[in-house]
DNA sequence: GTCTATAGACGGATAGAC
DNA sequence: GTCTATCCGTCTATAGAC
């Protein structure tokens, strides 16, 4: 994963620039421009634009799976985990509010384009939404140990997209200080989460 | 606002064109094609790409001003205002689950690009962010109403984002679910919304 | 004659593909 | 390195209103 190739030298730099500049916006001349090899020479690995797009998502799949590994392994008790989970917010802050979530930006753009690798990029957010539903779980949250999962990945998105629009980092840390309140809450509280409507 | 000049339907064009497709996707041929005029008429009314989209975030701006004005007069208190926002979501949902929300996806394309228009997209949730507050110190939130507002801004977006990548339309009924449940909660506890951690 | 709307052709630049 | 397609932006020409 962390060869030196320049196939993967290549599917990095493309990793980077479709993040800071999207996909649409990048040219093979940028990506060849950071690898530092001419154009002519990408032909060789890549055959087409697309196919550098599939092997990225496949790149982000794997540090996405690494991560939710770590934090697997760090955190001993499932509330720590969905801690990391919102902690990632304030540590990637400085490039959530210029870019935005990886994820959900790549996503949204591939959705404009009606582009064959929507349902891979959209596979990412399955990663998050799965392991944290099995966090949800570990706390007991059985039923709606999913809706959980979408609701917190939801509000994840919501507090990327606004940190980008507004470039306000105080606002992150408050959002995510509400989302460990709303943890804490989750373990007293029995199930809550939908349910009743006072109208 | 409701003209017919060519000027005009230049712009409604632009407006459906960069929401559906994107702003740096959506070439002059294109528009020019759905408006039915040639491309050389196009440098009549618009010297450059970017004074449309200029336009194009003044058209938005009035539409929800509009919308936001229609919201005031039909609902009569805070809580009805603060739910009509809240069901725009469900209202919007095919075409959120096909090209995210008009203000978000912008936003976060011309964050990308690093567009001198980034700024008055941005103003447009600042359109909605006002509103919002105002709605919340109007149920007695003076203290945090622009946090009320900005948090529930954010979920918006976060459902919105979701809504895209996974296509489902249960999801966002049960978190517009959610947040009407918010609400009323909000409306009989004290201020809540920050403070407190257990930790 | 002047002004405006429209059309179409041209050129420079760039991107993707080979 | 080349080839082709596309796109942005400019230029010129035409037609009608006033």
């Amino acid at each position: 994963m962390a060869s030196d190739s320049t196939r993967d030298l290549i599917v990095r730099a493309a990793d980077e620039l479709f993040y800071q500049r999207g996909f649409e916006k990048t040219s093979f001349a940028d990506i060849a421009e950071v690898v530092g090899i001419s154009r002519g020479n990408f032909y060789h690995h890549f055959k087409a634009k697309d196919d550098i797009l599939s092997e990225v998502i496949t790149l982000r799949a794997c540090k996405t799976k690494e991560m939710l590994d770590m934090w697997t392994r760090n955190a001993k008790t499932p509330a720590d985990r969905l801690r990391c989970f919102a902690q990632m917010l304030i540590e990637n802050r400085k490039n959530i509010q210029r870019y935005g979530c990886p994820v959900g930006t790549l996503c949204s753009e591939l959705a404009k384009l009606d582009h064959p690798s929507q349902g891979g990029a959209g596979m990412i957010f399955g990663q998050f939404r799965s392991w944290l539903r099995e966090q949800f779980e570990a706390l007991g949250r059985g039923v709606d140990a999913d809706s959980l999962s979408m609701h917190l990945l939801a509000r994840s998105q919501g507090i990327a997209a606004l940190a980008t629009a507004f470039h306000d980092e105080t606002f992150i840390r408050r959002e995510v200080e509400l989302i460990d309140t709303w943890l804490d809450d989750l373990k007293q509280a029995p199930i809550k989460s939908r349910s009743r409507r006072a109208s």
